[in-house]
Order: C-alpha cells, then sequence, then structure tokens
DNA sequence: AATGAATGAGCATTCATTCAT
DNA sequence: AATGAATGAATGCTCATTCAT
C-alpha cells in the first residue's frame, strides 16, 4: 500500500509514509529480467550474425533466435548497427580479455605476444560461431580492436625495447600483426589450408616485425596454455 | 569478354549477307550502343560501390548515376551482386594487368614483386574511385584475385627458387603479402597514416617472407614507374 | 483550491485520531495519493497536448512528463482521448467558472458579456499552455463548451431582452461571439498580429450581434479586473 | 530501334541515330499516365480525409480508396500530410477560383464579398466530401487560404474605399469574416442549425465590418448564383 | 533496346495494452 | 496502487522486379 521508496532512481516526487521494501524489490526483479533478455539477445545475435552476415541479418532473425517480440528488440537496441556493435565489443573484449589473463604471466613480451597471437587464432578457428561472426562482420564496428589496441601495442614496444623485434614505426607493425593473425584465420576457416596454416602465418608475420628467422620459428610452435572458456555467456546457448 | 546478350550477329565469322547493309548497320549500330551503356553503368557503378558500399548500393543508385531508366538495368544485370561481380572482376584484372605489363620488364623476380606490390598500393590510394572501391567492397566477390593469384605466387616461387626468398608454404607467404599490401591501402585510405606507411608495411611483408632485412628495405624504396592509366574506362567519367 | 501535494494533514479541520488512526490513515492516505497521481496527470498532460497536439501526443509522452509508470496510467485513464476530455473539461470549466466568478459582479449584461470575452481572451494568450492546448485540440473534445454555453447564451438574451443587442436566432449570435474569441485567440498567438487585436475583434462581434458601434468600441476598450489565477492546480508545476 | 530523343527531359548521353518519334510518344503516354493516377490519389484522398479526418487516415486507406499498390502511394507523396497539402490545396483554390470566376462580374465590392461568402458556405454544405473535408482538416494546411486571403481582402478594403464598411483593421476584418463563414459551415453540417443559418451568419458578420444593419440583412439574402461545379476532377469520381 | 509507372513482398518501427511482481 | 518489461498488431517505408509501350 504504502511505497516509500528508497531508490536510486529518480522519484522526485516520491512521498514516503511508511517502512516498505516492495519497490526496492520490483525495481530489483525487474533490472535483473531485464538484463536476462539483454544477454539472450546478445548471445544468439552471435550466432545470427556469424550465420548470415551484418547485412542479410534482419530483425526478424534476432527475435526470431531469442525467442523475443518484435517490439522487445526496440527495447534494447534501436538499430542491428547497435547490437552489432554490443555483440562485437562484447566477444572481442571479452575474448581478448580472457587470453590476456593466461598470458599476462608470461614474462618476456615477444614469448607473450606469441602466446596471444596463437590463443587468438585457434580460439577464431575452434570457438563454433566467433570465427564465422569474425569472419563475417569482418571489422565493420567501431567497437572492436579496442582491447586488440591496447594489448597488441604494448608487447610490440616491449619487445622492441628488449631488442628482440625492430620495426620502422609502431603502426606498422601492429597493421602487419592484425592483418597477418586475420587473414590467418579467414583462411583456415574457408578450408583452404589447414590449421598449421595458423602458426606459419605467425611466423612470418614475427620474421616482418624484427624477429630473427630461427626465434619466429620457435615462437609459432609454442604449445597453447588452456583458455578458461572466454565470452561463456555468449556461448553458452550456443552449444 | 563482351557478354552483351543478342550479340551473335556481331561475330566477325557470323556470315549473313546478301543485299543488306542495311541490317549490317543496324545491327552494328545496336551493338555498339549496347556495348556503351554496358560500360556506363560498369564505369559509374564503380563510383557508387566505392561511395556507398556494396550493401548500401541500390539499384536507383546505379541508374542515376548512370543516367538509365530502370528497366536498362535489367537488360544487362539481374543483381547487384551480378554488378558488383563485374566491376570487381573487370577492375582487378585490368589495373593487374596494366600493372604487370609494366613490371613484366623487370628480370629480378623479387624486384618485380616489390614494384608490382608497390605499384598496386599506390594505385589504390591514389586512384580516385578504385581505392574506395576496394576498401568498401573487401574481398565479397568471388571475381577478385583472379590475376593476384596468378602474379604474386609466380614472382614469390621465383624468387625462393632463387634464394632470395624463404617462407614454409606459398599459400602462407601469399597469405602475407596480400593481407599486408590490402592492410596497407586500408590504412592510408583512411587517413591513419601518411603514404610511406605503404613502403613501410612492404618492407615488414618481404622481411616476413624471408627477403634479408637490409634487402627488403632496399627494395621497399624503389622508384615508382609509370603506369599508362589502368582501367581508363572505367575511371573516364570519374574525373 | 490548492492542490501542493503533502499539505492534506495540515488542514486545521482535519480530523483524524483516535485509536483507529491507521484503518483511516491508511484509506485516506490512499485516496488522497491517488487523487495527487491523478492531478499530476492532468496537469502536466495539459502541456504535452499544448505542445505536441492531441494526435502526436502519446503515452510515453504523458508518463514521462508525469513521471509515473506505464502502468500507471492506466490506471486513471484508458485510452489518451479519456484524457484528453478530462484535461478539456477541467480546464475550460475551471477558468470559465474564475472569470464567472468575477463578471457575475457586473450587472450589465452586455458590459458582463464583454468583460468575460475579454478575460476569456486575454487568458488564452498569457496562460502558458492554455493557450496552446485550445489552439492545438481546436474543438476534439466533447467536453468543451459546456460551461460557454451556459454563460455566453445567458448574457447575449439579458442583452438583447434590455434592447442593447438585436439578432437573428441565440444560435447565430452565440456562434459569432464564439468564432470571434476563438479566431482572435489563435490570431494572436500565432504571433500575426499584436494584443490589441483582442479587443479589436470584440468590437467587431459586439457590432455583428447588434450593440451600436459606438457602444461596441467603449465595450471593448474595458478595464480587465483581475482574476485570481484559475485553474492553478493544472498549471502550477508550468512555471 | 534507333532512338534519337527530343525529349525536353536531360539525356545526356543520347546518341541520335535517325528520325524518330517513339521516345516521344512512350514519354507522353508515361505522363498521361502519371497524371491518372495522381488525379485518382488526389480525388479519392479527399473523401478518405472527409470520411476519417486527417489524423485517422492511414495510407492504406488511400491506396485502397485509389486501388493502387503501397508503393505506388509513395512514387507521389512521402507522408500523409504532403497529400492533404496537395488536397486542400487544390480544392480551396480551385473552388474558391470558380466562386470568383461568378462574383467577379458583379460590380459593387461588398455585393461582390456577400455573395462569395454564400457561395462558399453553400458549397461547403452541399458537396457531398468538401463540406466535411473541410470540417474535419481544419485548417491544419499551409496550403489552404491562399486565395481566400487573396479575394476577400481585396473587396473589403475596396468596399471600405467605397464607404460601405468600416473596421478597425484589415486583419481584425478578414478574422472575422473568415471565421464566421467557417463556423457557420460547421455549425450547419453538424446539423446544429438549418441552412438558413448561413445567411443569417453572414448578416451578422457584415454588421461586425461595418455594414448598415439593413444592407447587411438585405445582402445577406441575395440570390446564389449558379457556379458550375467546382473541382469537378476532383469529386467526379465521388458520385 | 529503352523507358518508367506500377507493383507488392519484405522489413523497420511505433505504440497501445497486458501482466507478473 | 505502482511498476516497467514484454507483447504484437498496426503502420510506415524501401526497393527489387515486372511489363506495357
Amino acid at each position: 500500500m504504502s511505497t516509500a521508496p528508497r531508490k536510486a532512481r529518480a522519484q522526485p516526487y516520491a512521498r514516503e509514509e511508511g517502512p516498505v521494501v516492495e519497490e526496492d524489490h520490483r525495481v530489483r526483479t525487474g533490472a535483473l529480467r531485464r538484463e536476462q533478455t539483454r544477454r539472450r539477445l546478445l548471445a544468439t545475435a552471435m550466432q545470427v550474425f556469424a550465420q548470415k552476415g551484418p547485412d542479410a541479418a534482419v530483425i526478424e532473425d534476432f527475435i526470431a533466435a531469442a525467442g523475443v517480440a518484435r517490439g522487445t528488440f526496440y527495447n534494447y537496441f534501436s538499430t542491428t548497427q547497435e547490437l552489432l556493435d554490443a555483440v562485437t565489443s562484447e566477444l572481442s573484449d571479452s575474448i581478448l580479455a580472457e587470453i590476456d589473463k593466461v598470458v599476462v604471466q608470461i614474462d618476456d613480451p615477444l614469448k607473450r605476444l606469441a602466446t596471444g597471437c596463437l590463443l587468438y587464432m585457434h580460439l577464431g578457428v575452434d570457438l563454433p560461431n566467433w570465427g564465422g561472426f569474425v569472419m563475417r562482420t569482418g571489422f565493420r564496428s567501431q567497437a572492436i580492436g579496442t582491447l586488440v589496441d591496447v594489448y597488441m601495442p604494448r608487447d610490440l614496444e616491449l619487445a622492441r625495447a628488449a631488442g628482440e623485434l625492430n620495426y620502422p614505426s609502431l603502426r606498422a607493425a601492429r597493421d602487419l600483426m592484425f592483418s597477418c593473425v586475420s587473414q590467418a584465420i579467414v583462411t583456415v576457416i574457408s578450408g583452404e589450408a589447414p590449421r598449421e596454416h595458423l602458426r606459419q602465418m605467425l611466423a612470418l608475420g614475427l620474421r616482418g616485425v624484427g624477429a630473427k628467422p630461427a626465434l619466429a620459428d620457435r615462437l609459432s610452435l609454442l604449445p597453447l596454455p588452456e583458455v578458461p572458456l572466454p565470452a561463456t555467456h555468449l556461448d553458452e546457448s550456443a552449444g
């Protein structure tokens, strides 16, 4: 009956006249439900994008995949581009963050860089939807690369400072490694080359940014650490 | 090369005459006009694709740019994808062919490869529409790469045979050079790096496929031969 | 009169005590809050209607303006038309009632009519939202005119009986005065004529219903009595 | 076969190669069909607006009434407002023009004004859709009144110059006559008063703008000239 | 061959309404 | 009473495609 709100949300004219927690409960419940729906949309959207590509995918696909009503989509995203951005950022960042959590324990920056790239490439090929997603969406969202441009330049510069690498400009080194890694994934996913292509490409890329050939070859053969299933929440319903 | 339907009688060996010059004249005129309209569509389509991208572009754009009627479009192409394929193949091949005409005079395969890449990158940046076209259409057409995968593997293998290069697999070498060149163009076109980025990327790519660093640097600084304006017919109305 | 929320208990004559305050209190509190929410919706709805017009305004606008939840709207009104009717009747009647309270002290019916019209027109121009509301909603609600058709015919007939006016039918006289007053407000609000337009229109209208020209002119120049801010409750939050 | 265009339309690249009229014919035929469809949309739109009002009417209504496809609507109008403007301007102006053609033969400006107003009011009441259209759309289109503000001020000023009228400002006189005529139509259409109400209102309006009462009464009883069915083209399919 | 009006399926978007909490 | 997430019918709008001329 009484409705004293103690909520953070602006309730400019709320009259408190009793001890109540109902409001709190309602709001909390609502927020939970909201978050759930959002996650559901994001998770299923990744698969849709991976299968249809960002241009062919229509809103009907997303709501069908998520099992929500047409209007519900618009409660969360205004355009498919907005959804794409959200998925991209969520995915790329969460995967990169997981990778970084693992490789950050490696002290040598070059070894860290190499291991990070290997992990990224293999996840790109192995995660059911992510590879397809990356391949199909290319890099059509501003959201991608946020973390790529944090971790990769960091290790490149550290390795160069340590005398292990050698390149004329950071931008060139970044471009080479990035395009090299991306292209490797695309080629393997498309079935035009076997998985070892990934490691070969890494070796060539590392030589390109100045690693000694023998070292580059050795780095490309580093073992793959376990990565605790990244982006679980987005992939959960994909299994 | 020409794909004009209903073109059979134009064939030089088509023997069908007698007391008819009218026929001949009319037929030839028709064929000419047909070819003209097709060229016009192709030429303006490149600009449209370059400006709007392959997904945003709609038939209205093409017919407006070409100044033809809606129905005329369908006399030449059934879908925009078909048009995209036609433009892509026409463009990529004609440009590559022009480049190859020039660099084929260079005897050393590595030098030829380097010069070819340099030319390709600079044309990608300089030709008003082609760079945008490549950047926007990415590689979404089967048509692209036809000639790329003729010339580039040729020179890579020759250079390796000559002991100037060294890579674990042709596919990896091709992927590295191709992605490296493409990424360089994209970065420069997007304004994120100056033109010298092109030469830096080439140096890194060549190192990647096994060129000695000092040689790679020297190759990246080779002078740019004149290329007799490739793809003229598609760019004519772009000036 | 004043409907300031949280003021109820301040009422000197509000007797509410004993051992049964709980029951009593809860019930009364609920009723009060209910009335408050309703007032808030009505008050802010007027602004919304005034700014967006009755057709463009959607429920989202009303609940946003009132700061209530979507579902709350339906606790009070079933459709926006119902809300429009409520606002219209509330407004028109309360303003007219206020005006009549003032002019009823004037004995001469013609002078009373003239003063009433002048007040109505000036309030229409001056009250921040009411003019816009009237202008935008036009007469699309059955609710309007209830009191107009009480006061105005009364004075018209009295003045005619007194020989001050002269017209072929009451309906014609009423129509002339009503459309004349309405049009005057619209023209002044839209900025197409200065405020004196109001008095000029009144003069013409009075001549139309048979007032002697000199008298009509004099009546149109009558001083404007103070009106104790009518419709305060609906305008309070508009300041 | 050959296609020499002699058309006005820009054909920048047209190759003329023979004497032809075909083009002309095609273009002319297309233009005719186009004009027909436009007329059909306008004509049926008037009825739709008259019956549903400008806000309730949806595109579906218009295309159903006109018997055209959804897309066809957008070949002619972008919004329903645009359609409303077109209908309004077409209607109001064409009807007023017809009226003026008739009354312009009357020399006395006041008599001309009175006759014009009478004709306008009676047509508003009698034309099957026009009255409803005017009543429902009110004056929500900029397009309306173009001619009203040409003819009416002209006659008002002439009559005043001739000493037959007398008012403080043209704007006030125009407002009074306009609102008076409009209100009269509305009241009669809504069935709240008989047709003679129209003449009564005219008499009051004329008195308002300064006509001598006896003269006003006489003018209001003028005979109604024949008007050659105005706006025929818009009403033709309404019968 | 060329034209361009007409078509209508497909997709985007809005918004009144419901209902579990 | 109040909340607000979810709903889906109604509607707007686009654009590839057809076809009579």
